[in-house]
DNA sequence: CCTAGAACCTGCGAGC
DNA sequence: TGCTCGCAGGTTCTAG
C-alpha cells in the first residue's frame, strides 16, 4: 500500500494489536514473500519463533517489528499490493495469504501477510546503532520525520540532473512519497512533473515540501487512500482519502482550481496526472 | 558515477 | 463468451 500515510496507518494498527506479543510459530506459504531474507524461509520461521514483538517503527514505506532481547527486526514492505492483517484464527485464509504468524497467547488473533502481486515481503535483519534494519540504512528520512533535513534535501535537488517527480520518488532523497502523493503535491505546488530539479530555488523547495507534508497529514487523518479492498488497515478497513484527491486519477475532469480538463501522461511505466494550465511544462524538455 | 527504462508479478476492466 | 491489451499504490537491476 503503499505510500507513507497508508503504511503509517498499518504501523499504528500493529502497535495496538501485535506489539508485546510472543511469536509461537511463523508459516511461510509462498517463498517469494521472504525472498529478501537471504537465508531462506526455514531460517526465517526458525529465528522468529519464541521472540516477543516490540513497538513497530516506520521510515518512509518500510516498517519493522523489533524482536525484543535480540538486535534484530522483522522488516516489512508492502510493495504494490501487500497487506498486514490481524485476523481471528477462524477467518478463512485469504486467496493470496503468503505468511502467517501465530502468537503464544489466548487473544485468538494472528498476523497475516497477504499480497496479490508479491512485490512486497518480510525479512529479518540486524539493526544498526539507530535501531534501523541495516538493509534500509540508505533510505532517507521521510518528510514527517522531525529530523528530516529540508536544507539537505534542497541541496540534493540542486545537484541532481533530473526532474522533480523522479526526485520525489527517489527514496534515498526523501522517502514515503509514491505516485499518488507526488502528483497531489505537485498539483498543489503548481509544478509540472518534468521540471528540472537543478533550477529549484530554496523558496520553491520549501513550498513543495510544505505541500508534501500537508497532503500526507490530510490523508493520515482519514486513514489513507484506498480505491478498493487491496488497501486496508490491519482490521481490513479502507481509508477515505480517495474522496479528497485533487489530481491523481482525475483524467478529463475539471481542475479544481481553474476548471481546465486534467490530463494523464504516460510516465515511467505508469501515469502522471496534472493540470495543463496550472502546471506548465518546462520550456526545455530534455 | 549518474540517469532512464525495463523487469518483476497477478488480476481486473475495457474493447474487440 | 472469451481473448488480448493496458493498467495498477513500488523497488531494483541493467544498459547507456
Amino acid at each position: 500500500m503503499p505510500e507513507l500515510p497508508e503504511v503509517e496507518v498499518v504501523r499504528r494498527g500493529l502497535e495496538r494489536w501485535v506489539a508485546h506479543r510472543a511469536v509461537a510459530e511463523a508459516e511461510v506459504l509462498h517463498p517469494r514473500a521472504v525472498r529478501r531474507h537471504i537465508a531462506g524461509a526455514d531460517d526465517f520461521t526458525h529465528r522468529l519463533k519464541g521472540h516477543r514483538i516490540g513497538v513497530p517503527s516506520r521510515r518512509g514505506k518500510y516498517l519493522w517489528l523489533p524482536l525484543e532481547d535480540t538486535n534484530q527486526s522483522v522488516l516489512a514492505h508492502l510493495g504494490m499490493s501487500g497487506q498486514l492483517l490481524v485476523q481471528p484464527h477462524e477467518t478463512p485464509d485469504e486467496k493470496h495469504l503468503r505468511i502467517r504468524v501465530r502468537f503464544a497467547d489466548g487473544l485468538g488473533t494472528e498476523l497475516r501477510f497477504v499480497d496479490q502481486r508479491t512485490f512486497g515481503g518480510l525479512s529479518l535483519h540486524d539493526n544498526t546503532e539507530d535501531g534501523l534494519p541495516d538493509v534500509i540504512a540508505h533510505i532517507a528520512r521521510d518528510p514527517l520525520d522531525p529530523l528530516f533535513d529540508d536544507e539537505a534535501f534542497h541541496q540534493a535537488l540542486r545537484r541532481k540532473r533530473s526532474t522533480i517527480k523522479r526526485a520525489l520518488l527517489d527514496q534515498s532523497l526523501i522517502s514515503g512519497v509514491g505516485n499518488i502523493y507526488a502528483d497531489e503535491a505537485l498539483w498543489r505546488a503548481r509544478l509540472h512533473y518534468e521540471r528540472p530539479t537543478a533550477g529549484f530555488t530554496r523558496p520553491r523547495t520549501t513550498e513543495l515540501l510544505g505541500h508534501v507534508r500537508d497532503v500526507m497529514n490530510a490523508a493520515l487523518a482519514v486513514g489513507g487512500t484506498s480505491f478498493d479492498s487491496l488497501y486496508v488497515n490491519v482490521n481490513g478497513e479502507s481509508g477515505y482519502f480517495d474522496r479528497s484527491l485533487d489530481a491523481y486519477g482525475r483524467e478529463g475532469l475539471p481542475c479544481k482550481r481553474c476548471g481546465t480538463p486534467m490530463r494523464r501522461a504516460p510516465w515511467m511505466n505508469r501515469s502522471s496526472y496534472f493540470c495543463p494550465k496550472c502546471q506548465r511544462a518546462p520550456r526545455v524538455s530534455s
